[in-house]
RNA sequence: UGGCCCAUGGUGUAACGGUAGCACAGCAGAUUUUGGUUCUGUUUGUCAGGGUUCGAAUCCUUGUGGGCCAACCA
C-alpha cells in the first residue's frame, strides 16, 4: 500500500516531455504518440538504455499510442546479430512489447533517393577533399571554415560522381557525399556535414547491396519522419544536431519529427560507456557481459534484479535536462523494496561454525516449521531439521562482543530462529587459537510458537542442520570500482575494485535450495537477496547475491571504531 | 578567445509570479522470533550580484560554476 502511494507521488507531476506531449494532444498538433527506442547494435544494452527504453515505452504506453525499436545500423563495421538479438531479448525482458522491430537498414533505398533530391536542389555535393582537408576547412568554433573547390561542383556532375559512389567504382574514404549548409555557423554541424561515405563492407542485413551508408544524421530522422514519429527522445549531446535533423526533414517536406533531448542517466561507482564495458569484458576484468558486476541489463539480470524493480528505478530517477549521477543505493533500495514483497526465505549460512547441542540427544532429529515469507502469508511455511549438530554464521558468534552485540558469545543467549533458545556453555579451538566449534545447551520449553520458558533473548539467529545441510557455490559482489565516478579518472581500470567477486567455497544452504533453477529469487534470512546463477547444477547449486539486506548493525560497528 | 544546454538539501526531482514539497540517503525513536520489514519524528536547499513586481526558485540582466559542439561514430 504504502509503495502504491510512493508510485502515485512519484507520478503526480508530468516531466518536461510529457508536458510537451500534453500541450501537443491539446492543441490538435498530434492526435497520438509515437516514439521510438533507437540502440546501435554494437554493444549490450545497460541500465542507462533502460531508462531511455522506460521512458520512449512508458510514453507510449500512458498516452495510448505506439513505440517502435529500430536499430540504428548504418555502420557496417561495428553492428553485429549478437548485439541484435541481446537488445530485443532485453526491451523485452524489462516488459515492453516494441510495436514494429526496424532496421534504419530497411531505409537504404528511400534514403539514396532522398540524398539525390538533396543533390538535384544544389544542396548536397560530393568532395574528393582528404578527412584532414575538410577538418581544416572546416574552422573552429571561432574561426568560419572556408568553402574548397568541389562546393561548386554542378548538380548534374555530383549527380554521376555518387552514383559512381553508390556503384563501387570507388575505394573506400575516396570521397564523401556532404550537404551543402552553411560554413560560416557556430554550430559546427552544419558547416556542410558528412551525409554519405564509402564502406565496402558486409552489413548484417543489407550484405553486399550498398558500399555507401547513410551517417547518423542522414539517417536518423528521416527514418523518425518514415515512421511518423511525433516525439523524438534522444540524450542531451544531440542538442547540437537538432538544426540539422530539423533541416534535413525541411528540405525534403517530410513528416515532421521532432526531437526532444533528456539527460541521460549516470550511476556512481561504474562506467556507462559501451567502449569501456567492452573494454572490461575484452581485458578480462570481468568474466562476460553479464557478468553480474557488469551494469548490463543482462548482468542485472543474471544478478537478480528483476524488471520491476528496475522499472521502478527509471520511474523515480525522472526525466530532466540537467547532469545528474544517480546514487547506486537507490537502484539497491528499488531491487529490495521489490524482493522483499515476493521472495522466499531460505536458510543459508555462509561462513559456517559448527555448534554442538550437548543436551540434546545423538541421533534425535525434529521437524519445525517456518514462514516462507513474513510479508505474505499466502506463501505458505516449510519444515526444517533440527538435530544435535548445527551450524551458524561465523559472525553470529563473538569470543569478545563489543557493545551491543545480542548474537552468540561464551555464557550468552540467542534463539535459533523458528526453533530453540540456545546458551553457548563452551568453545573449541585449534593450535592457532582459531575457534573450530562451539557447545551450547538449548532450552526445551523454548520452542518456538510455545515457548514456556520465560526467557528474553535480544538476539535472533538462522542456522543449519549439519546432516541434512548441503554445500552450495555463494558468490558475492561488490562495486566494481573504488571510487564514485571511474570515468573521470586518468585511468578508469586503476580504480577497479579488486574484490568486487567474494565466492562463498564452503557454503551450506537448506535442502528445499536443491532443487532450484536458474533464475529464481530468494532471501537468504538476515544475509540479503540472492538468485540462483545460471552456472547452478542438480549437485552443486550457485546462487549470485543481488543484494545484501541493510545491515544496521555493521553501521553501529564502523561508529564504535 | 564562438555557439548551445543546465544550475533547488548529501543525491535525484517538484513547485508554471503567491506557505520551497516528495523520494533515496542520514539521524532519533516505536514495533519486530530476520539488527530485515513496517511505523513515527527529524537535520540539511533555491549558485552570486543587480533589475521588474505588492510579492521572484520562477521573469529580465550580468557574472560564476558545470556540460556539450569542429569522428568518413551513433
Amino acid at each position: 500500500m504504502s509503495t502504491e502511494n510512493a508510485h502515485s507521488e512519484g507520478t503526480e507531476y508530468l516531466n518536461f516531455i510529457e508536458e510537451i506531449i500534453e500541450e501537443d494532444l491539446r492543441t490538435g498538433r498530434h492526435t497520438s504518440v509515437q516514439t521510438r527506442f533507437p540502440p546501435e547494435p554494437n554493444g549490450y544494452l545497460h541500465i542507462g538504455h533502460a531508462k531511455s527504453i522506460c521512458l520512449n515505452f512508458g510514453l507510449a504506453q500512458k498516452y495510448g499510442g505506439k513505440c517502435n525499436l529500430r536499430y540504428d545500423d548504418t555502420n557496417p563495421t561495428k553492428e553485429e546479430q549478437e548485439y541484435v538479438d541481446s537488445i530485443l531479448a532485453d526491451v523485452r525482458w524489462l516488459g515492453f512489447e516494441p510495436a514494429r522491430v526496424l532496421y534504419a537498414s530497411d531505409y537504404f533505398q528511400q534514403l539514396y533517393e532522398w540524398a539525390v533530391v538533396l543533390i538535384q536542389k544544389g544542396l548536397a555535393y560530393v568532395d574528393f577533399s582528404t578527412p584532414e582537408e575538410i577538418a581544416a576547412q572546416k574552422g573552429s568554433p571561432t574561426v568560419p571554415g572556408t568553402p574548397n573547390r568541389y562546393r561548386d561542383t554542378a548538380p548534374e556532375e555530383n549527380l554521376a560522381e555518387f552514383e559512381k559512389m553508390k556503384n563501387g567504382e570507388y575505394p573506400d574514404g575516396h570521397c564523401v557525399l556532404r550537404a551543402k549548409i552553411d560554413l560560416a555557423s557556430p554550430n559546427m554541424h552544419l558547416r556542410d556535414p558528412y551525409l554519405y561515405r564509402i564502406k565496402h563492407a558486409h552489413h548484417h542485413r543489407t550484405g553486399d547491396t550498398w558500399c555507401i551508408y547513410p551517417m547518423y544524421d542522414w539517417a536518423h530522422g528521416q527514418s523518425d519522419s518514415i515512421e511518423k514519429i511525433t516525439h523524438s527522445v534522444c540524450t542531451l549531446e544531440f542538442i547540437p544536431h537538432r538544426a540539422l535533423y530539423d533541416w534535413c526533414i525541411e528540405q525534403l517536406g517530410i513528416f515532421l519529427s521532432r526531437q526532444y533531448e533528456f539527460a541521460r542517466l549516470n550511476l556512481n561507482y561504474t562506467v556507462m560507456s559501451k567502449r569501456k564495458l567492452l573494454q572490461l569484458v575484452n581485458e578480462g576484468h570481468v568474466r562476460s557481459w553479464d557478468d553480474p558486476r557488469m551494469p548490463t541489463i543482462s548482468a542485472m539480470r543474471r544478478r537478480g534484479y528483476t524488471p520491476e524493480s528496475i522499472r521502478e528505478f527509471a520511474k523515480r530517477v525522472g526525466v530532466a535536462k540537467r547532469e545528474n549521477i544517480i546514487d547506486v543505493g537507490l537502484l539497491e533500495f528499488c531491487i529490495r523494496e521489490d524482493l522483499n514483497k515476493r521472495a522466499l526465505r531460505r536458510f543459508a549460512v555462509l561462513n559456517p561454525l559448527k555448534v554442538v547441542i550437548t543436551n540434546y540427544p545423538e541421533g534425535q532429529v525434529e521437524w519445525l516449521e517456518t514462514e516462507n515469507n513474513p510479508e505474505d502469508p499466502t506463501a505458505g511455511n516449510r519444515s526444517l531439521a533440527f538435530s544435535r549438530e548445527l551450524y551458524i554464521e561465523q559472525d553470529d558468534f563473538m569470543e569478545n562482543p563489543p557493545p551491543k552485540y545480542f548474537r552468540l558469545y561464551p555464557g550468552g543467549m540467542v534463539r535459533l530462529k523458528s526453533a530453540f533458545i540456545i546458551e553457548c556453555t563452551g568453545v573449541e579451538k585449534d593450535a592457532a587459537g582459531h575457534v573450530t566449534e562451539i557447545h551450547c545447551r538449548y532450552v526445551p520449553e523454548s520452542r518456538s510458537g510455545q515457548d514456556t520458558s520465560g526467557l528474553k533473548v535480544k538476539g535472533v539467529i538462522h542456522w543449519l542442520s549439519a546432516a541434512h545441510a548441503h554445500r552450495a557455490e555463494v558468490r558475492l559482489y561488490d562495486r566494481l570500482f573504488q571510487v564514485e565516478d571511474p570515468a573521470s579518472e586518468e585511468d578508469f581500470k586503476k580504480s577497479i575494485n579488486p574484490n568486487s567477486l567474494e565466492i562463498a567455497e564452503n557454503a551450506l544452504v537448506e535442502p528445499a535450495l536443491l532443487e532450484t533453477k536458474s533464475g529464481e529469487h530468494y532471501q537468504f534470512t538476515r544475509l540479503g537477496y540472492f538468485c540462483t546463477d545460471p552456472d547452478t547444477t542438480p549437485e552443486k547449486p550457485v546462487f549470485n547475491r543481488t543484494v545484501s539486506l541493510k545491515d544496521t548493525w555493521a553501521k553501529e560497528v564502523k561508529k564504535q571504531e
